[in-house]
DNA sequence: GCCCTTTGACCTGGT
DNA sequence: CACCAGGTCAAAGGG
């Protein structure tokens, strides 16, 4: 049985009696969730709450994880309750959950990862997401101004700067060996398994992981083209293929719309030159809408490349799929099922970057906001999705490891943060990166160990989702102390004392790997804070932190 | 018959 | 103007 649960990133103030240092165990890297952030994918209805939606997940046993982007995340301030997001189910202690994969780390400073937040799991989740993001040129461009851009990318090369050049290629299993490499040396404690990239290193090389930037820089908002890059994942699985394996009495054309939401038809295909990748031309067929898109496969048929051209001016077909029972499944998974997937080291990234008209899709697209909003411009994104959640998927790099975990974030709040696992690791959890000794030591920022994610496993983040605009950060600092008591709102479970996402952070890791050190060298915690959490987190198990300082300081981490 | 993919030819823009 | 490459058209074929 695989188990799942979701965290809700909470203030540890909330609950004092049972918060956990997050610091201590945060480790997500805000590479991870930037990059991770957005494949689009899977849409719950958006009437369902996310209770629901965990229910569903962790209920029956059954993975249900679809790497779609999931609905939109109604979190709302404290007045919601938040045991209908979370609540951990009865019989299961917080204990176990730290042991199990299930736990989500997220730790309450984070940025989720579609939005920006800042993950703090400084272990090896697997920073696809650095792949991803760059393969969302609208994201970048959109959110040029996010300022947490540099260390969405543990690779050097993949930074910002060169994603705004044009055809820039990266090859990630080559920049992902070395950051492993970081990661080893880093790690002090345990580290059993390594990325795919290792497995298959050339795989990785030969794909393209590449981000090829048609746009100008990323300040430029260009109407017309958004891109989302695509990294292929083993599988030969692409949504479509994930879809049949999650329902297969789909029909053909329901998985084509699958892909994300909208119906398109190929009209063209082309081996373009430079490329070994054949490049498919679609449109829409929506009566004179002029979207098109183009799509970039590589030979096993993996989506490499998405660009999108135009925007569409109708909402997204009704897809009967959605108003089944499957509706509140994931359409499409950026994350291929099968293990293979996290043998790439790109994950594949949804395709999907139309406007979003439909109420009932909502979580399929960030990308499709995304879109729109590069013509808008932020300020309209922020009307449009007023309630949106940003999600980010990400799979555990381990080979043939199915787990799977999806971090949900609130926009009012970027720091309520639900990540939700599917499936359970079957293998050891990696040395975490300075496990041991609690991050302390590393006076060298590691933007490259900032792909990892809570909880010491590694994960891929097959859809970058969108970062957050620095507007939004700004907000969120404004409300530094509402988004403490509002942000991470303490999950409580009705029947169970209350704790917060910190509560689940893996031992393993400390805090704040990668943008924990941009100032001054430490981490984000400071050792005094750490050794607190972890003098706490001896005596109880589970630790109370100070979260307020460590907000804080991560916050300003990030202001300079 | 509808809708889609395939695929070679054609068109267009840049050099 | 020729060449090249990307993009598009449209007939043919399949489910």
């Amino acid at each position: 049985m695989a188990s799942s649960g979701g965290s809700l990133e909470t203030s540890a103030n909330s609950h004092p009696n049972f918060s956990f240092s997050s610091s201590q165990y945060m480790t997500s890297s805000f590479t991870d969730l930037l990059s991770g952030d957005n494949q689009e994918e899977d849409r719950v209805s958006v009437s369902r709450g996310l209770g629901d939606r965990i229910a569903e997940r962790t209920g029956a046993g059954v993975p249900k994880f679809k790497s779609i982007p999931p609905p939109l995340l109604p979190i709302s301030p404290p007045s919601a309750s938040p045991s209908s997001y979370f609540a951990i189910p009865p019989g299961l202690s917080p204990a176990e959950l730290l042991d199990s994969p299930v736990l989500l780390s997220s730790s309450n400073i984070l940025p989720s990862p579609t939005t920006g937040s800042f993950p703090t799991n400084s272990f090896n989740w697997r920073g696809n997401s650095g792949g991803f993001q760059q393969g969302v040129k609208q994201e970048v461009r959109n959110y040029s101004d996010f300022s947490f851009q540099p260390q969405i990318r543990p690779l050097p090369s993949s930074s910002l700067s060169n994603f705004q050049s044009s055809k820039t290629t990266t090859s990630m299993g080559g920049n992902y060996q070395g950051q492993q490499q970081q990661q080893q040396n880093q790690q002090q404690q345990q580290q059993p398994w390594n990325f795919q990239a290792s497995a298959k290193p050339n795989g990785y090389s030969d794909r393209k992981n590449v981000v090829k930037s048609e746009f100008a820089p990323l300040q430029s908002f260009s109407p017309e083209i958004s891109t989302l890059q695509t990294n292929t994942q083993s599988n030969g699985g692409h949504q479509s293929d994930y879809n049949q394996y999650t329902q297969p009495t789909q029909t053909l054309r329901e998985q084509r719309r699958s892909e994300d939401g909208y119906n398109w038809r190929k009209y063209g295909q082309k081996q373009v030159k430079g490329s070994e990748n054949p490049r498919s031309y679609y449109k829409c067929t929506f009566p004179n809408c002029p979207t098109k898109k183009k799509v970039e496969r590589s030979l096993d048929g993996q989506i490499t490349e998405i660009v999108y051209k135009g925007s569409h001016n109708h909402p997204k077909p009704q897809s009967t799929r959605r108003s089944s029972s499957q509706s509140s499944q994931p359409i499409q998974s950026s994350v291929a099922p099968t293990p293979e997937v996290s043998d790439h080291f790109g994950s594949t990234q949804m395709e999907s970057a139309t406007p979003e008209n439909s109420s009932l899709s909502v979580g399929d697209d960030d990308f499709d906001r995304s879109s729109q909003r590069s013509k808008s411009g932020c300020d309209e994104l922020e009307e449009e999705e007023p309630e949106a959640k940003r999600w980010s998927y990400y799979k555990c790099t381990s080979t043939n490891c199915p787990v799977r975990k999806h971090v949900e974030r609130a926009s009012h709040d970027l720091r309520a943060v639900i990540t939700t696992y599917e499936g359970k690791h079957n293998h050891d959890v990696p040395a975490a990166r300075g496990s041991g000794s609690h991050a302390v030591n590393r006076s060298v920022p590691d933007h490259n160990n900032s792909n990892n994610s809570n909880n010491n496993y590694n994960y891929l983040a097959p859809v970058p989702l969108r970062p957050i605009p620095t507007s939004n950060h700004s907000d969120h600092m404004d409300n530094n102390n509402n988004t403490a008591r509002n942000g991470r709102m303490s999950m409580t479970s009705e029947a169970q004392a209350p704790f917060t996402l910190e509560m689940l952070d893996s031992p393993g890791s400390f805090g704040f790997s990668g943008f924990g050190n941009s100032r001054g060298g430490g981490s984000y915690m400071n050792q005094q804070q750490q050794q607190q959490q972890q003098q706490q987190h001896s005596d109880n198990g589970f630790s109370k932190t100070k979260e307020e300082p460590r907000e804080d300081m991560f916050l300003e981490s990030f202001l300079y």
